[in-house]
DNA sequence: ATGAAAGCGCTAACAC
DNA sequence: GTGTTAGCGCTTTCAT
């Protein structure tokens, strides 16, 4: 069922029609837009995006890559991303690079060809640069600053100052033996979150002991193996994690280990994911507003497509929230 | 960039390039496809998919409506479907339907008219019927089943079966007095996985309460409050939950109220998602095959979408993981 | 108030 | 081996 057969049938030109489906209808008679309307309705017509798209160039739909939709980190992000879009007439395509640069090129390759409006991209690493410089598409970095040329919106978080924060609060709580668990600096929020970290140390007069530090990667394993390694050699009585999931691996291993939290070792988180408040104890942690940094994110990008906007960065608020690991 | 352009620069018309991009170039020169290929490569030539689907009829691109993408059960889902769909050269539109009806509805509108080749539904209940009698748009219902004529697949899980098990296994680990939360029977699943709890009390003789089954919704908070509920009247010594993240909740307010896990009470999920091994006690449950069953969703969707089948049932299994909550 | 016609970028049947 | 051409379904300019 094509805009032609409507046409067809309601014995008018197909341009008439697609006036009428578009709204552009001021010189339309009344009578011939409700006969139309009819037949549509009747019909069941349902109409060709792919070749409105050809012409129009146009899609309404954007790309969205990120690492792991079943981190909930992500996930959340994903969710923001997707009611925005879909609030504002856009559809989503998503895509899981698992952190690697080539998985990503390959995306933003096959985003470029499905003609998407834009990409929002949570960065891999200083990577994708090349197949970037192509074409002029609009993108949004999300979460994950990168250097890149031309007109790129950013979406971040002061991660070194959320870390700050987090130590400073263990400090204020009474820690003086405060270790760091966290990813390793390939992903650049993570050497900011550990800068924060030092510099809360060091303005306690704390001394920086890179034995009480233990970078892995993002994920509740690192949480549970960086406790177990530095428990080994050290007594800590605070830990300052990466982000949230390698908080609640360190306060398994510390349940394990029959480590009271927070009386003997007080645990705090970044990020605020979901389940966080749901562990035992609930864990205190940085929250990021991870849902409102996805809604941002789209709302740029398509600022950005519309031409109202050319890159900005825009840096949204940490706050620390308080619950019972510390 | 069009082909056309690159047709110009090598000097030869825009179907030889087309067939040469097409690898449909049996009949091509050695020399001319060294050259174009050449020319297409330094120029940074990226194909339009979208006139390619014009003419095709086809966009690589499938469309996934589940509730919700932050639940992860679902992002678990989502993430097989995704892998799944990349490694059979497919793009993945993902819509959350938060179990609307009137959302799901407005996203099959919407994917029908991006023309994606086929539909992956996590149903929210017996809705949806209308839209897609439609079009004969190849579809698969994940995880819920609904009735619809035509050619849709089906993959799920025996549900009965699982929550039967789950009961058995808390009779045989000695428990008399066994509650039940789970969602109400506005999903299919959960009217099976109440029936499952109830023969297997039955077939142990004991008798059904309906004093100790609580039915809400499949969330963290029902499994709390269904806790609190519950043990107001009634003492029990274990706990069937309709699925993981009502466990969850229900292990939360356990540990508030102080009760030991298994000791006192006991308590078995289902699902086995990701988190649930990380909970204090890990949590023992019935798991589906959730990334399976994403992927298989997918392989039947595309034999469905390349005629290589009608639409038939796949009932994967479930298993039970013992952990320390039982 | 409506229609004719060109064209978006590509593929594929057919001609040469 | 390669090119010509029609056409996918739509939008939009311009004419009437």
């Amino acid at each position: 069922m094509t805009i032609k057969e409507i046409a067809e049938m309601a014995n008018v030109s197909s341009a008439t029609v697609s006036k009428i489906l578009n709204g552009k209808d001021q010189y339309i008679s009344e009578a011939t837009r409700q006969r139309v309307l009819e037949i549509v309705e009747r019909e069941g017509y349902i109409s060709n995006a792919i070749a409105k798209s050809l012409k129009t160039k146009s899609t309404s739909t954007l790309g969205i890559i990120i690492p792991d939709v079943m981190n909930l980190f992500f996930s959340e992000l994903a969710r923001g991303i997707e009611d925005a879009a879909e609030g504002m007439g856009y559809s989503v395509i998503l895509c899981n690079s698992d952190n690697k640069t080539s998985k990503e090129e390959k995306y933003i390759q096959v985003l470029q060809e499905k003609m998407v409006d834009g990409i929002i991209l949570t960065a891999s690493e200083q990577s994708v640069s090349n197949s970037l410089k192509r074409r002029n598409m609009p993108m949004v970095l999300l979460d994950r600053d990168i250097l890149i040329e031309g007109n790129v919106g950013r979406i971040v978080v002061d991660n070194k100052k959320g870390a700050y924060d987090a130590t400073k609060y263990l400090i204020e709580k009474g820690c003086n033996n405060i270790g760091f668990i966290s990813s390793d600096n390939v992903v650049k929020s993570s050497g900011e979150r550990l800068k924060g970290y030092k510099q809360a140390l060091t303005e306690s007069n704390m001394e920086v002991d890179e034995n009480k530090i233990y970078l892995h990667n993002y994920s509740i394993d690192t949480g549970y193996e960086g406790v177990k390694k530095l428990l080994e050699n050290n007594k800590l009585d605070g830990i300052s994690c990466g982000n949230d999931l390698i908080a609640i691996g360190a306060i398994k291993a510390l349940n394990e280990m029959k480590i009271k939290i927070p009386e003997e070792v007080k645990v705090i988180g970044f990020d605020d994911i979901q389940i966080s408040q749901y562990v035992e104890p609930p864990l205190t942690t940085i929250k990021q507003p991870i849902y409102e940094m996805g809604e941002e994110a789209v709302k740029m990008l398509i600022s950005i497509i519309e031409n109202k906007s050319v890159g900005e960065t825009k840096v949204l608020k940490t706050t620390l929230v308080e619950r019972r690991s510390c």
